[in-house]
DNA sequence: ATGGTTGGTGTCCAA
């Protein structure tokens, strides 16, 4: 089963692209983050004939999760649990079948810029919403994966310029630790167990040649729980789709499960 | 320190 996320920056303005690469890499499973539409205005015309059921937590303008899956999607949840008055669409779940039964969390965790303020104050929260999620789905001791764009830079080796972003909420050491608390329950970051060592990027900034002197960062991951890590085969990063005309700012990341 | 770019349905905000 090959999953794979993606922040797409606006499905409106990226649904050709991502046509093109779903034809290409033949993804099982994708969550998207930024979709940036609501569910009525997701265009679900421009994928007939790929083969996908698409299940969307939308909103106006900002953020909006999506799962896409050729292997049906099953007990579709939306929001994060933990703060009944949180409007912001970033959290997803689907149950996926293949060999073995997956529960997919496609999330899009807070930017939480400008640090210190009440963006940042409502990323740690957010986090350790998420931290409760996982702790409750581990105690089913079954497969899960959670896939998205995290908006943290784990380790300083995954920057080009790590002293560029000491003060910035996606690698703050609040920020980090929060990361750290969650990996820290027992779950794998899937890429970090297949390749080691830096230079190793899903993001690039449009602005200041980011992408041409490969100023990146590392921050969509896929984390694996202990049955998922179990049945985990292979991980990537899409990277070579960065240099296309009208990219996303970021690029996919996939792994491949035995399942 | 600053500036640079993109998408949305915007006369600026979020990233």
């Amino acid at each position: 089963m090959k999953i794979a996320t993606f922040n797409i920056n606006g499905i409106k303005a990226r649904a050709e692209a991502l046509v093109d690469w779903l034809r290409e890499a033949e993804p099982d499973v994708v969550c998207l983050q930024e979709i940036k539409a609501t569910d009525e205005a997701f265009p679900h015309e421009l994928f007939d004939g790929l083969g996908y059921t698409i299940a969307t937590h939308g909103q106006k303008s900002f953020n909006g999760v999506a799962i896409l899956s050729r292997l049906g999607l099953e007990d579709v949840t939306r929001g994060l649990p933990g703060d009944e008055g949180d409007e912001q669409a970033r959290w997803i779940e689907a149950t996926v079948v293949g060999k073995r039964a997956v529960r997919i969390c496609g999330l899009y965790l807070p930017n939480g810029n400008p640090a210190p303020g009440p963006k940042y104050d409502y990323k740690l929260a957010w986090m350790e919403r998420m931290r409760a999620r996982a702790t409750a789905l581990l105690a089913t001791e079954e497969p899960f994966v959670l896939a998205g764009d995290y908006n943290v830079i784990p380790q300083d080796e995954d920057a080009a310029k790590p002293e560029a972003w000491r003060e910035d909420a996606l690698a703050l050491p609040e920020s980090r630790a929060a990361f750290r608390r969650i990996l820290n329950l027992g779950l794998t970051d899937a890429f970090r167990a297949r390749v080691r060592g830096p230079g190793h990027y899903t993001f690039w900034d449009y602005q200041a040649g980011a992408w041409p002197r490969n100023n990146g960062i590392r921050i969509d991951h896929l984390l694996l729980s202990p049955q998922a890590a179990d049945l985990l085969r292979d991980a990537g990063i899409d990277k070579e789709i960065r240099r296309r005309e009208k990219p996303s700012d970021h690029v996919p990341v996939w792994i491949d499960l035995d399942a």
